[in-house]
DNA sequence: TAGTGGTCTAGACCACGTG
DNA sequence: ACGTGGTCTAGACCACTAA
C-alpha cells in the first residue's frame, strides 16, 4: 500500500519529468490541490516538500510553488541510483562484464570498511562497465554473506541492487559516498580502456539497511574524462 | 523568530555533535519529547525528520530513533558550506589570496552559465586557497552586479558568503553542484602548487536565491590529491 | 483585502517490534 | 498488549505577496 502523499508526489513528479507540467510555471495552490486530490492540506504539503527536496519545485511564501528546470537534462548521479537505473535513464548503450565473483575472508582493509570480523564470509564482485564500447568503470563490491546468502553471475550482470530490493526484500535506507582521485593501479589499467590517463576517480559507497546495519561496501573506479557527479543541495534550514 | 521545530532540531543536533548524546543510543520517544519540550507531536516529528535527512539519526518503526555516528569525523563537503565555514570546522590553518577582483562584461560562456545578457555587469573574483602552506584550490566566482552592488578585497579575503547572507540579507536557497576532472590549464599551473599533477578536479556551483534567480556561478579547481567530497544520501521515499 | 505558503495543535488510526 | 514511529485529518493563526 502506497501512502497518499507518495502517490501524489509521484504523479506530479512524472508530470514534470514528462513536460506535462511546464518549467517555470506555477503549480496549483495547496488549497486547490487539496480539492483536486480530496485530501487534507498536510498530505499535499508532504508531497510538495518531497518535490522541493528533490529539486523539482521551489516554494515561495505568498506566491506559490514553481517548477524548476534543473532536473531536465542533467541526470543526477547523486542519491542512491544504481548503474542500471542510471544508464536506462540516460538511454545509453551499456554493458556489464563480471570479472570476479567469489566468497572471501576479509583482509584488514575490508574488516575495517565493512565492520566485520575475520570469521565472516564476504562476497567479492568485480565488474567492468562498458559505455559505448569503451570500458569506463571498474566496480568492486563487497557484501556480507549474512545478508546476501546467494549471488550468481546472472544477478551481477543484471543488477545486484534490484535483486537485493525486490527478491531479498532488504530495504536500503541510506548511503555515505566519498569521491577522491587516485593514481590508477595495475588492475585499473588491465581492466579498463584508460588510454593515457594515469589517475582514476574513486567513488566509495557505504550502503546501510533499514536497521542501520552496514551491509555493502562498493568502490566505483571511473576514467576521469568520463566522470561527472551532479548534486542538488538545499541550504540547511 | 526561530520556529519551535528548528530550535528543537538545533538543540538535539548540537547535543549529538558535542557528544552529549552518544552515538548508537536511542533518543527519547516522540511522546517523551512532546512532554519534554511542551509541543505537539507534529512539531517533534518535523525536528526529527530534519535530523534524519541530515544524517544525524535513523528512525526505525516500532523501535525508536537512533543516533548515527557518520557525521562524527567526516566533514561533509556536500551541502552548501563555504570554504570559510569548512576550514573552521575542520580546524586547519588556511589562507585566502585574492588574485583578481574586477567588473567585467560577460563573454558567451558566462552569459550561458549565468543566464545574463551582454549588457549586464559581472563581478569576477579569482582567489587562491592555501591549506597548510600549499596552494591547493583556485576559486573563480562570478556574481551578477544586480544583486551584489559592491565587493571589496576585504570581503573576498574573508567570506563572500557571509557578506551576502549577513550584510546584504540575500537568502541563498539551493545550489547545483557538478564535479568533473579536467586537464590542468596554464592558469591552474601558475596559481597553484600542482606539483606533478596535470589534471584538476573542477567543482562547478550554480547558486540560486530564494526567488529562484541564479545569482552566482563558481568554479572551484582542486589539486586532485587533496580533493575529497563526502555525501550523505537517503534512498528516495 | 484576498490568497499564498509556514507553523502549530489535538486527535485518530495503522503497522511494526518487543515482551 | 503495549509502545513505537507513519499517515491522515480539520482547524487555527501568522507572514508574506499581490492587486
Amino acid at each position: 500500500m502506497v501512502s497518499k502523499y507518495l502517490a501524489i508526489y509521484n504523479e506530479i513528479m512524472s508530470k514534470i519529468e514528462n513536460g506535462r507540467i511546464e518549467c517555470n510555471t506555477k503549480l496549483p495552490s495547496e488549497n486547490d490541490l487539496m480539492r483536486e486530490y480530496n485530501v487534507s492540506r498536510d498530505t499535499i504539503r508532504k508531497a510538495l516538500n518531497l518535490l522541493e527536496q528533490n529539486g523539482y519545485i521551489q516554494k515561495i511564501k505568498g506566491k506559490g510553488s514553481f517548477v524548476l528546470d534543473i532536473n531536465k537534462f542533467d541526470f543526477l548521479v547523486s542519491g542512491l541510483t544504481s548503474f542500471k537505473e542510471l544508464s536506462e535513464k540516460i538511454g545509453v548503450k551499456s554493458n556489464t562484464i563480471v570479472k570476479e565473483l567469489e566468497l572471501i575472508r576479509p583482509d584488514k582493509f575490508l574488516m575495517n570498511q565493512l565492520k566485520v570480523s575475520k570469521d565472516d564470509v564476504i562476497w567479492k564482485v568485480v565488474r567492468v562497465r562498458e559505455i559505448g564500447d569503451k570500458k569506463i568503470i571498474l566496480d568492486k563490491d563487497f557484501l556480507n554473506k549474512k545478508f546476501v546468502p546467494l549471488l550468481t553471475r546472472d544477478i551481477c550482470e543484471n543488477s545486484i541492487f534490484e535483486y537485493i530490493e525486490n527478491d531479498l526484500g532488504l530495504k536500503i535506507s541510506f548511503a555515505k559516498k566519498e569521491i577522491t582521485v587516485q593514481q590508477a593501479t595495475e588492475e585499473d589499467k588491465n581492466y579498463l580502456d584508460l588510454e593515457n590517463y594515469n589517475v582514476i576517480v574513486v567513488v566509495k559507497n557505504y550502503i546501510y539497511l533499514d536497521d542501520m546495519s552496514l551491509f555493502q561496501y562498493t568502490e566505483s573506479r571511473h576514467r576521469p574524462d568520463r566522470f561527472k557527479f551532479v548534486d542538488f543541495a538545499r541550504r540547511n534550514c
